[in-house]
DNA sequence: AACAATACTGTATGATATACAGTATAATAA
DNA sequence: TTATTATACTGTATATCATACAGTATTGTT
């Protein structure tokens, strides 16, 4: 039996457990617009979804390993920039996933409360 | 890179990982009240979140390890069952998960649309 | 008598968010 | 001029945990 810490860590640790597998949702909604790891970063910042760069790059990487996106170097201001997009098959696997994602909310919602 | 194969195992897969966090809130909002792993399953399955007993026991019993749960043998019918219910730290930890919870979808279903 | 449903236990595996460690340039402040 | 911060990545390691796998035993039901 695990003694019982702080209520806070508990509370964000499992807060965090709890955004893990939303991550790749709200990732991949981003970049049916062609962004770079950087201003995707700072995109989600200033929308309030808090992302470290620990957990943004790596994903991109994957998604991309899986086939959803594609990526190509871009050369803007001197400095270059890789830029992601989400392909076709990832563009049909988001919007699958969005309509899935909605009947789910809607139950767990139900059962929340 | 991987192949892309059949959209929906993809999905399926994105989608599983996506309820993956949201797991331990819908149980543990439902061990307010006094509940048997097998109770707990059927009635979710009645509320259509689905979960197997793979994923059911071997939760309840870490939730009980981190000092959310406490549990007790009962024999009601001449059936052992083991019975769990949020002790006062796992309730105050529900609660405040609830709140973040609450914060958060907010944020999320302002970015995924 | 056979089978399905009920009701658990213990341990293994695989996916992946996050951590850690590092590189390099541009912009800004001291 | 020099230091620091912001920008913009790369590669690999670790920890958590949903799910898988394997097993046990009792109570309906057909």
């Amino acid at each position: 039996m695990i003694e019982p810490e702080k209520l806070s860590e508990h509370v964000e640790r499992l807060n965090a457990e709890l955004r893990r597998g939303l991550i790749v949702l709200v990732v991949m909604s981003q970049l049916e617009e062609k962004q770079y790891g950087y201003s995707l970063l700072k995109q989600l910042e200033e929308k309030s979804f808090s992302i470290t760069q620990d957990t943004l790059y790596p994903m991109m990487r994957r998604l991309e390993n899986q086939g959803y996106l594609q990526s190509d170097w871009q050369l803007d201001d001197n400095r270059p920039r890789r830029y992601y997009q989400l392909n076709e098959f990832g563009q049909a696997v988001l919007d699958a996933l969005r309509k899935d994602w909605k009947t789910q909310l809607r139950i767990i919602e139900e059962i929340v409360r």
